[in-house]
DNA sequence: AAAATTTATGTTATATTATAACATAACGCT
DNA sequence: AGCGTTATGTTATAATATAACATAAATTTT
């Protein structure tokens, strides 16, 4: 059960996480001849700033900021849909907002767990699920393409933290 | 595994499903001493003309149509908001649209069997899912307050008729 | 039953998320 | 350098959703 649940949950040093997410992302970029251009790097540094998801139009606003000029909505857009295209980020559809993935390279079935306090999003990947999913599929007569798993509830760090505050904790 | 994905996935009396649902409805609002107005009423009705979610423009459309008369999103959003609110329909966040509930008093996991062909979406509980997720989420110590399950596929219905054309079907 | 209160709907405007369409620039190849 | 391809810039707009306030309808209170 791979999983960065521990990671996202708890302090650590993050510029570990951006570094790592980068050296991967160059490294499948390498393997698929996918070009990371400056504005791709950008938009994945600005989605692992955090373990928070983003909305397109905060990853704009942050982009805006970095590259000090006006970024329009198409160009955020075409680094997301370039980086999800490469298993990169994930979007989480009810939030409308993206996300790094921690394990790009693998194929993997999209567990999130959303905290509904501090809004921090761990991925894990269990086999135990996509077997429960593949056998609920079979019953149906159902031919499985792809799956959205999306948990809400709250992370250990708010369970265990009273004070901790909505967005407050550094996750 | 209660599930109304047979029913889906093949030519049936539809308005006996329609029937049903508005049974449903009409019980749970005495129970629950909620109102089923004649807007609402009429909302729950176009999400039961098929077993496609629709859009809340799509239902604004209709509904307009229905009354003879331009209705406004926000009381489309409302009715939504009040039968989302009873679990007589459910959101597909994948898809930012609606569909009605088929068992709408238990309670259950929200899984969708989401055909990417014909588009429709057949619902199913699963004890198995749900003791999956409770683990995982136990695991991390992750305290599971609600989920969304989508799947995204063939259903039997397209995966036998090779001729059947998107969106053609009367699902 | 009239007044007061709550609940539901109407109306207008606008926020938020996402894409279409076309122009320009940068890159990669020969 | 010239050509085709890929990426980005730019403008406009589509699609989804909500805020804010006005009116009306239903329910409760007196």
């Amino acid at each position: 059960m791979l999983t960065n649940s521990r990671l996202v949950h708890q302090p650590h040093d993050h510029d570990r996480c951006i570094n790592a997410a980068l050296t991967r992302a160059k490294g499948l970029c390498q393997e698929r001849n996918a070009k990371l251009t400056p504005t791709r790097e950008a938009v994945l540094t600005l989605l692992w700033q955090s373990h928070r998801p983003l909305g397109a139009y905060q990853v704009q606003e942050q982009l805006s900021k970095l590259l000090a000029k006006n970024i329009a909505p198409p160009t955020v857009y075409r680094a997301i849909e370039f980086l999800l295209g490469l298993g990169l980020i994930h979007r989480l559809p009810s939030l409308n907002a993206y996300i790094g993935c921690p394990f790009p390279s693998s194929h993997h079935s999209n567990l999130f767990m959303i905290c509904n306090q501090c809004g921090s999003a761990a991925e894990m990947t269990d086999a135990a699920l996509n077997e429960v999913l593949q056998t609920a599929s079979d019953k149906a007569n159902f031919v499985l393409q792809s799956q959205s798993v999306e948990l809400f509830g709250r992370c250990p760090q708010c369970t265990s933290s009273v004070m901790s505050e909505e967005g407050s904790s550094d996750v």
